[in-house]
RNA sequence: GGCGGCAUGGCCAAGUGGUAAGGCAGAGGAUUGCAAAUCCUUUACCCCCAGUUCGAAUCUGGGUGCCGCCUCCA
């Protein structure tokens, strides 16, 4: 069993070999801080780090290094209207991409270098491509000269002789002006007035966009790391200048993979932020979206297709969810009368047959290019007869034997789950402080008090009588007031109505 | 115009040569006063046309439709 993962460069699936024996180091683009992170950001950096999961659960040491963009023109703009400073706004957008990230259980990166932090690499970086006649500068600007990349546009597909004309015409500003070809980028960016700016050999002035990630890999991870990642929308320009100017300066390959996840599209579009067709993870998940829901949602499609946000799927994914999720908190919630323990399951070795399969075909799917889609489906498999059981038990059921052996198929799921960054949702807030969290969950009371256990009570006594009356109209409508109150009423066997908070 | 991708049931979505996973929604039955939950059963001529093959959703050619990148973008 090998991982197999789609390599952007040669547009091809190959098998992941690492360049260390059971080291990965990993380059990830991150965001540009002026503004909340939206789904497109999230579907990105769910997907990634259900690859860093999942390598880590086969075994690999794995080094993940991801930047923050905290130098560009947006900030300053949003700076400007707001009348703060490029680092209030930078850092205000830094704390609540970590806020966003930890609610949708996103492993940070080991390392989070910022471009204002990373200059001096940079400034070394600028310098070393100009030794080496791959950079000009020209009026207190700096650009990178395509025509001395020989591999220019290999990532993307392009020939630099074809687009030469059609680019041209295109832009006729001063910038355009001074580059040699049309697809000359800017490595340093003289200031204008105005604009905060750090000192450099050729002026002062700020880093161009794509130098960062050059500068960062080399600094964080050496000249060739394995794998470099992020949306597809990156590839061209971006990617394919940051390997032009890595390999020029290194001579040496910059990444051996390049992965990229597909869009999030809204009515069929991409969702970004200039369309502004876009919704922030934080609005979404303050609307009362689960952040699992969202990793569902998320998962449930291959990581390189576009997906579409639509409320309708996105609640599909909620009800989903709730299934899912409720057969991996069984174990836990119902300790008291499962008993299970939660011991890791383990490599596999003592598993019984049917698990090991599954197991064993959850392990195909993520090898076969991350195949989540599929690796769920096994997912949804095990946890079927947990779901069910987590039904009956929180009902007021008691386990049947038959129930209690399925300690192991929750623990397989539990750890399967959990390379998909997959996770019970947490409990609420606990009322009484005293109490266990096991009892808390048993007693059904988890949630705060709107009406006390005694009013229930006896509405569910008054309930009982009108029954006995044949009176159902009163029956009901006592049951849907008690719903209204989050309280859902099961009528039992044998004139027993038990009673849960939702 | 150049480069790339996608088209599978009511919706979402796997499957890339041997008679179609999974999720959501729906239907029938058991159970219930009715619900809920649970259990059983059930729902696809894989965009079109032609070809290769014993056999294609899966390969080839053509067509149609949709999307992304080529400008900041996850």
């Amino acid at each position: 069993m090998t991982l197999r993962l789609t390599n952007t460069l040669t547009r091809t699936t190959e098998t992941f070999i690492p360049l260390k024996d059971r080291e990965v180091s990993i380059y990830c683009c991150g965001v540009t801080v002026y503004d909340l992170c939206h789904l497109g950001h999230a579907r990105s950096y769910i997907v990634w780090d259900v690859l860093r999961r999942y390598l880590m659960w086969q075994g690999y040491r794995v080094t993940f290094v991801q930047n923050f963009t905290d130098i560009d023109d947006k900030i300053l703009q949003r700076a400007a209207s707001e009348g703060s400073s490029m680092d209030a706004v930078s850092e205000r957008n830094i704390e609540a991409f970590f806020t966003d990230m930890d609610a949708l259980n996103i492993l940070r990166a080991d390392r989070m270098p910022r471009a204002t932090r990373c200059l001096d690499g940079i400034r070394a970086l600028i310098g070393d491509l100009e030794q080496r006649g791959a950079a000009y500068s020209a009026d207190g600007d700096v650009y990178f000269a395509v025509m001395k990349a020989p591999g220019y546009g290999k990532l993307s597909g392009r020939d630099l002789a074809e687009q030469q004309g059609g680019a041209s015409g295109r832009t006729a500003d001063v910038e355009e002006a001074r580059k040699r070809h049309p697809f000359d980028f800017a490595l340093w960016k003289g200031a204008k007035p105005g604009e905060p700016s750090f000192p450099s050999p050729w002026g002062a002035g700020r880093p161009g966009w794509h130098i960062e990630c050059s500068a960062m890999v080399r600094a964080e991870l050496g000249d060739t790391i394995d794998i470099h990642l992020g949306g597809a929308d990156l590839i061209f320009p971006h990617h394919e200048n940051e390997i032009a100017q890595s390999e020029a300066a290194s001579g040496k390959p910059l990444a051996r993979y390049w992965l990229h996840n597909g869009m999030v599209n809204v009515g069929g579009e991409k969702m970004s932020k200039s369309l502004g067709n876009f919704t922030t993870i934080r609005a979404l998940l303050e609307s009362g979206v689960s952040p699992m829901t969202l990793r569902l949602f998320v998962l449930q499609a291959h990581y390189r297709k576009p997906l579409d946000f639509t409320a309708a799927a996105l609640e599909a994914a909620a009800t989903g969810w709730k299934g899912l999720g409720g057969a991996l908190a069984v174990g836990r919630s119902q300790q008291g009368l499962l008993g299970w323990s939660e011991s890791a399951a383990g490599s596999g070795a003592a598993l019984p047959e049917e698990l090991a399969a599954s197991r064993r075909r959850f392990v195909a799917a993520m090898d076969d290019d991350l195949n989540t889609a599929a690796a769920l489906g096994e997912l949804f498999e095990l946890a079927r007869p947990l779901r069910a059981l987590a039904n009956r038990l929180q009902r007021g059921d008691l386990p049947s034997e038959a129930d209690r052996v399925l300690g192991g198929r929750w623990r397989l799921l539990v750890e399967l789950a959990e390379v998909l960054g997959l996770q019970p949702d947490q409990p609420r807030p606990l009322t009484a402080p005293g109490s266990s969290s096991a009892e808390a969950n048993l007693a059904g009371c988890t949630a705060p008090q709107a009406l006390h256990d005694g009013a229930i009570e006896t509405m569910v006594a008054e309930r009982k009588a009108a029954k006995a009356n044949r009176d159902f109209a009163t029956a009901d409508r006592l049951r849907d007031e008690l719903r209204e109150q989050g309280i859902e009423l099961v009528d039992k066997p044998g004139g027993i109505t038990v009673w849960l908070r939702g």
